[in-house]
DNA sequence: TATTGTTATACTCTATAACTATA
DNA sequence: TATAGTTATAGAGTATAACAATA
């Protein structure tokens, strides 16, 4: 039993939820995943729309929507630039920020629902589990996870 | 250590690399995401459009608008239902169908490079987890699981 | 009256290409 | 010349609502 493909499937079906479950969520807040992924990588400041389209691997094109979408809806401002007058700092409203601290709120406690009652040795054997797949599906595709950020929600 | 949101970050790291894995696999083949999940549904034999609108959870007018992409690039055909002239029968054509049988394959050969040497022990720890897992998220999304297919590609 | 699938319309995410302003 | 961001255009996925044909 354990065959490679049951347990495949199930870390399929541990993504569809993840997403679903996400996605639910970001709905009710008036937020999109992508437009979250863009929030969620202001939690440190201010940031350039080159800066977040190379960090999302997205289109600079597609930041411009995005960045529409988050100020038509109140979550962030375009600021400008102090040093480069091309540039503009994407920064969240004060609404935005709250709106973030409560996702990453959010995040931790379903860290805790999820896995917060694990045994250490479940635990540490999950990880290391999902560790080596990462490895794996990485060397697959060939990323080099270079100049991103933290994990997107 | 193994704090649970790691465990939680490491999950979605995962499940984002694998939904990577998955695109540039389809997109060789002419294929979208959301366009092979229908064509997995037609893996047991055609299917009417409704009946794949309820198994993958979307509008009855989506079905239509994957079915128009599928039919325009030789994936599958509408052929008339036998006993109800109001439904069409969503059918593989011989390229959709060979196709299919090799994206099944290439489902069996991921999981392999993924877990196929996994020791016995790890491999069970690993599913059960996941199985915990898929519980919960269950649970907290009030999904009952009923009328789905096998798991989406 | 209920069901199957369609046309009509709209919103989001994504991409490429051409352009403006600035460096 | 190169970079930051935009307008223009296009394709995909999703949704609701109104409608036709059939059950």
């Amino acid at each position: 039993m354990a065959a490679p493909e049951a347990t495949l499937d199930l870390l399929l079906e541990v993504s569809s939820l993840l997403g679903a479950d996400t996605r639910r969520d970001l709905e009710r807040r008036g937020l999109t995943e992508s437009r979250t992924h863009l929030l969620w990588l202001l939690a440190e400041g201010p940031r350039t729309q080159q800066h977040l389209a190379r960090a999302m691997r997205v289109a600079p094109r597609t930041v411009t929507g995005l960045v529409d979408g988050l100020t038509a809806t109140g979550f962030v401002s375009r600021e400008p630039h102090p040093d480069d007058r091309r540039a503009v700092l994407v920064t969240p409203t004060a609404h935005g920020a709250e709106v973030l601290a409560d996702l990453v709120d959010g995040h931790r406690r379903l860290a805790d629902q999820l896995f917060g009652d694990l045994d250490e040795t479940d635990a540490e054997s999950l990880t290391a589990s999902l560790r080596t797949v990462v490895g794996r599906l990485r060397d697959l595709i060939g990323d080099d996870d270079e100049d991103r950020g933290e994990a997107s929600c």
